[in-house]
RNA sequence: GGGGGAUUUCCCGAGCGGUCAAAGGGGGCAGACUGUAAAUCUGUUGUCAACGACUUCGGAGGUUCGAAUCCUCCAUCCCCCA
């Protein structure tokens, strides 16, 4: 399923490819975040120009809306959302976290009360697969505990402890031989829990290995040094997939520490909130400074917003039009893709360290 | 010709003797956003040598210790009866 094609001669980073049911993914790799069977604002036709090669969708949202009957009655995601690539699927882990105020938690599994309409939703790990199989994706992730940063030591070893027990369950009712599942490594900070976790679901011989619980609350050099001691313990042929980030900046220190996959909601989310990402950094579009500017948001892109002014992407979002929430959704994605393209290339040259000294000189997110 | 009602800070609009530089919207300005309860949320929005001072509530006078709030006249707009 992965191979390791390259390893950069002067760091950590790695040049790989995943072969799934639905097609290759290069890695390094970026997926943009499709919760509900849809990467926000963006039509297919536009999100395959960006470069995307896989999505993501969701255990949790795409269970209580629109409910995995009407998704298995079309064939699965593939054929309900018209994308007809790889997709990879969370599994609900992650809303333990972010929904916590309506979740109940314990050894079978979690409960939640639905954000919609309160009604009770209940994700065992046996359950989270079977949805994700009947969903048809080509990863499927298993179901862990997330909890926040900072946190008691007590409580993170207890979640990372329950997430290698749910991992195991996860797998011995993962059945489907086309889709591939990943675990997910927790522990926090902490670089012994950490350890402790890698070893544990290594053994189990997982398709890929993910690191989870990061970006929830902790530095950005806290999450750096967690992918320090963190990246090493996983199993060299297999994938990496460092969940919910990041930054371009928080990527390429990923890539360096052997990151193979990454995913986050910040281009999409950012950019429907005016905020476009280009090399030199954020650029926070309603800002009066753009009102009169003729030039192009990023003159290196070919995207549909970088053939208008800033001047005029300025007016979309000062006049509430959704054209300038969608252009820059599709401008942000397609930076981010552009740049896991410039990342692979370093990677095969053996530069990409001094391509990352580069970019993080120029990059400045306060902009 | 007679009677009644309006006029508030960039806009709309509360306030009807002190706790009012004045609610709440809008607009403006700035910030946040990391496995998406987010096309969302937060802060700020009279001036200044700024924990205090000064100038504001159509205009001019007046009453009062004290007025955006009460009185008089003026201006402008709206409504009703002739």
């Amino acid at each position: 399923m992965f191979t390791l094609l390259h390893r950069d001669e002067n760091c950590g980073a790695r040049r790989g490819r995943i072969a799934t049911a639905h097609g290759v993914v290069e890695t390094p790799a970026f997926m943009p975040v499709g919760t509900l069977g849809t990467v926000k604002g963006v039509e297919l036709s536009q999100l395959e120009l960006t470069g995307a090669e896989m999505i993501l969708g969701n255990t949790y949202h795409l269970s209580l809306r629109p409910g995995v009957e009407v998704i298995s009655n079309h064939g699965g995601l593939h054929q309900f959302t018209g994308w007809n690539k790889p997709i990879l699927t969370d599994s609900g882990g992650f809303q333990i976290f972010s929904l916590a105020r309506i979740v109940k938690i314990d050894e079978s599994g979690a409960i939640f009360r639905s954000h919609i309409d309160g009604s009770k939703f209940e994700l065992s790990p046996e359950r989270s697969i079977k949805i994700q199989e009947a969903l048809g994706s080509d990863i499927a992730m298993a179901l862990d505990h997330v909890v926040g940063l900072p946190n008691e030591r007590k409580v993170i070893e207890d979640a990372m402890l329950r997430s290698v027990r749910w991992a195991k369950r996860c797998k011995s009712v993962a059945n489907h031989s086309y889709q591939k599942l990943f675990a997910i490594v927790q522990g926090g900070l902490d670089a012994g829990l950490r350890r402790e976790c890698a070893a544990m679901l290594s053994e189990l011989d997982f398709a890929g290995y993910a690191i989870g619980g990061l970006s929830v609350g902790e530095s950005a050099v806290e999450m750096y040094e967690a992918l320090d001691y963190t990246t090493p313990l996983l199993p060299e042929l297999k994938p990496r997939y460092l969940m919910g980030v990041g930054t371009p900046v928080d990527i390429l220190n990923g890539v360096l520490r052997g990151v193979d996959i990454f995913d986050c909601v910040m281009p999409t989310r950012n950019g429907r909130n005016a905020m476009a990402f280009t090399d030199e950094g954020a650029v926070r579009l309603r800002n009066a400074n753009h009102k009169m500017d003729l030039k192009p948001l990023d003159e290196n892109c070919s995207c549909p917003a970088c053939k208008r002014s800033r001047g005029y992407l300025r007016h979309l979002f000062i006049a509430k039009e959704m054209l300038g929430p969608i252009l820059l959704a599709i401008h942000n994605l397609t930076y981010y893709q552009r740049l896991m393209a410039r990342t692979r290339k370093a990677i095969e040259q053996n530069n990409f360290k001094i391509f990352y000294k580069n970019f993080i000189e120029n990059f400045n997110i306060k902009n």
